[in-house]
DNA sequence: ACGGCTGATACT
DNA sequence: TAGTATCAG
């Protein structure tokens, strides 16, 4: 919750608008079968359990009194045509991806306009202030010869005095010229909202309601006044009387516990009635930030920005195991987590594709009760790691968070009894999520790039102004392969060319962290990139046993790195971007095998495409050579990288990567790294190149590392 | 011990 | 920070 606010008037009046979709998961539903249309339909979650549960209901359904949270067979005794359309299920539980990908979408058009902040799978704010300016001063309404008929349907809040809200009173007030400036950039709004509600409908087929006011608490109360597909207009002399006998229950963060506890503390159940108490009233009741937000939210007042945020911040993938479903044996949880984490890896790849971002932390949930417990209202712990790519690594950790989860829920509470047998306890949800999730660089988005920039190897790349970094390339989806891929207009944004500009979101740290910063991103970016395709190739052997998800996941990944590899100049040049997939899975590189015959890899039939890239974009003698050292000549002797393996001439870049091919026990030891090289770094980056060659904590431990070693470590414990 | 699944945010 | 709790739809 926001919880300062900026004072309104200070600062000319914005204009937010809130999209909402309406019913979303239907109209998609009924957008992929047309047939549904006009009828009345529901979207349930599958579960053969009474019809299973409803998580949409159209509007031709709600007539018959179809609501959400009813089951299926309800709905069918209260609705004996309704239409009930599954959910999609994947790896045996629910999938969304779809829907995912049809708000982005929706996402997609409506940042065009302005500022945009993806709320929900189904919901928008948008920041119109300077639209509105600028069509106020350009083309204010009252000179435009008609108002578009979407807009006259808009409704006003407050001008209908009463009953009857015409569309004549509508165009007058769109018109009106007398009025504060305020509304006059309101009505410039919604003539706005109406356009792009439009472009929406015509370019994905979905309506969508909409708010248009000052803020965005007003906004967002706005939209779902009149639904569906309709928008309403909050002026500012309506705020009075819209807030007034407003049920407190309605607003925005006032539907649970603290709402509730305003009506038991306070005796207040309208937001009117929260005006007789002091803001320093509020405060000792509610803290000091809440105490104000509730002063403010009275009055209209929230300073709330919109977020320039696309993407989500988070991925996570759950599943709950009701009654009798529970999990008592590890092995199943074991089971359901290598879903649940397949699910998730497949998303984290697709945003490391589509949005050249990476993901950090590695969560899990689950609740549970104790059989044998009286009390079993203990939580079962959630628990954090490093996130390592590479769908094992991933699904090994999940395990191991979840054992040390249960260790602390079966211990603490219970040590009562000692013969503990299989069944004390039982878990009824889980779920994995990946957080801390970080865009890329600009610049660094293929290996090439990164070797081809070495001159100049830290430059932090800005985006141009009004473009937040994670709204460059395209919006994120997930999902069974199809990734959608939404690029934005407007300026260019991934160039490598671009030189540093000044941000102006940015508060700007010191230039020099930041710098560091885009190093750290971009050795993390391109160790990525080598441990999936570490995975993809030990994976290979898996293709003959035909496990589709397995088959799939190396695709992906085969498209991922043609894609990097194409979208670099040089790779271009040489050809290589489509000649390294092809000879991805044929059997001509056994340039590893002079060293380590033993290991894995070389029993391997094809060398991993990330590393025969290294070796043919380098010296032609290449696999001759026994032991190699390239790059030479791409390199300025800055690179971090380099310092990483040691000096330039003995050994670099490659065989760093080489090595990390050859070994699953990745242990780099202070006294491989040439001192010389090491200390050519900046201070930052020495202190961090030492801090990797730290012994790491790992999820067994639960701890988190440094930001990029950790996914060296060893996939398994041995 | 059934509304399931997914996300954001604030507190500590 | 990691872990918890609350809220929303």
């Amino acid at each position: 919750m926001p919880r300062v606010a900026r004072a309104e008037s200070s600062s000319g009046s914005r204009v937010i608008a809130h999209i909402d979709m309406d019913c979303f998961y239907v109209q998609v539903e009924q957008r992929k079968q047309p047939t549904l249309r006009g009828h009345p339909t529901a979207v349930v979650q599958y579960n053969s359990w009474k019809g299973g549960g409803l998580i949409a209901v159209g509007y031709e359904a709600r007539k018959y009194g179809v609501k959400r949270s009813m089951r299926g067979d309800e709905a069918k005794k209260v609705c004996p045509d309704i239409q009930l359309v599954q959910v999609p299920v994947a790896r045996g539980k629910a999938d969304l991806s779809v829907y995912r990908n049809a708000g982005s979408e929706v996402v997609s058009i409506l940042a065009r306009r302005g500022r945009c902040e993806r709320a929900s799978i189904d919901e928008v704010y948008l920041d119109l202030s300077e639209a509105a300016e600028t069509m106020l001063a350009e083309s204010p309404p009252e000179r435009l010869e008609s108002i578009s008929e979407e807009a006259l349907k808009s409704h006003v809040l407050g001008l209908h005095m009463d009953g009857v809200s015409t569309k004549d009173c509508v165009k007058e007030w769109f018109l009106m010229s007398n009025v504060h400036r305020r509304d006059k950039l309101l009505a410039c709004g919604a003539l706005i909202v109406a356009e792009i509600r439009l472009e929406v409908l015509n370019e994905t087929e979905f309506t969508c309601s909409a708010g248009i006011a000052h803020n965005k608490m007003l906004a967002k109360l706005a939209s779902g006044m009149n639904k569906p597909a309709q928008q309403t207009i909050v002026p500012f002399s309506s705020v009075e009387k819209l807030l007034e006998p407003l049920p407190i229950k309605k607003m925005k963060q006032l539907g649970g516990k603290l709402g509730t506890s305003l009506l038991a503390d306070l005796g207040v159940d309208t937001v009117g009635g929260l005006l007789q108490f002091s803001e320093e009233k509020l405060q000792e009741c509610y803290g000091i930030n809440t105490g104000t937000w509730l002063w403010n939210i009275a009055r209209g007042i929230c300073g709330e920005e919109v977020e320039s945020r696309l993407l989500p911040k988070s991925h996570g993938s759950g599943k709950t195991f009701p009654g009798r479903q529970a999990l008592k044996t590890v092995y199943s949880v074991q089971k359901w987590l290598n879903e649940l984490c397949e699910e998730l890896y497949e998303r984290l790849l697709c945003d490391l594709e589509q949005n050249k971002r990476i993901a950090h932390t590695l969560t899990l949930h689950a609740s549970a009760y104790k059989l044998n417990d009286m009390e079993s209202l203990k939580k079962f712990p959630s628990k954090s790691c490093p996130l390592r790519y590479g769908i094992a690594k991933i699904q090994e950790d999940s395990l191991n968070l979840f054992n040390a989860g249960l260790r602390e829920f079966t211990s603490i509470c219970s040590a009562k009894i000692k013969g503990s047998k299989q069944h004390e306890w039982a878990i009824t949800g889980l779920s994995v999520s990946a957080s801390k999730i970080v865009v890329i660089p600009s610049g660094t988005h293929s290996i090439m790039k990164y070797f081809h920039n070495q001159g100049q190897t830290c430059i932090p790349i800005k985006e141009p102004d009004g473009i937040s970094t994670q709204n460059a390339a395209s919006l994120s989806s997930s999902g069974n392969g199809c990734c959608v891929s939404l690029h934005l207009p407007g300026p260019e944004i991934n160039t490598c060319e671009n030189e540093a500009k000044t941000n102006l979101d940015m508060p700007c740290l010191n230039p020099y962290e930041d710098e560091i910063e885009v190093c750290k991103a971009r050795f993390d970016f391109m160790f990525v990139n080598v441990l999936i395709y570490k995975d993809a190739f030990h994976m290979e052997k898996f293709t003959d046993n035909q496990d589709p998800f397995l088959s799939r996941m190396i695709q992906e990944e085969d498209r991922l790195t043609e894609k990097l590899l194409l979208s670099s100049s040089s790779g271009a040049e040489n050809g290589l971007g489509s000649k390294l997939t092809q000879s991805h899975m044929d059997s001509h590189g056994p340039v590893l095998k002079s060293e380590n015959q033993k290991r894995k890899f070389d029993k391997q039939k094809g060398t991993p495409s990330i590393l025969r890239f290294f070796q043919s974009h380098n010296s032609s003698s290449f696999p001759e050579q026994d032991h190699v050292s390239t790059f030479q000549e791409n390199e300025a002797s800055s690179s971090g990288l380099q310092a990483i393996n040691g000096s330039p001439g003995r050994k670099s870049t490659c065989s760093l990567v080489e090595d990390e091919f050859r070994s699953n026990a990745w242990n780099y030891k202070s006294d491989e790294i040439d001192p010389v090289v090491l200390n050519e770094l900046p201070p930052e980056i020495q202190a961090e190149v030492r801090a990797w060659l730290q012994p790491q904590k790992r999820a067994n431990t639960v701890k988190k590392g440094s930001s990029i070693i950790h996914y060296f470590s060893p996939t398994a414990n041995s």
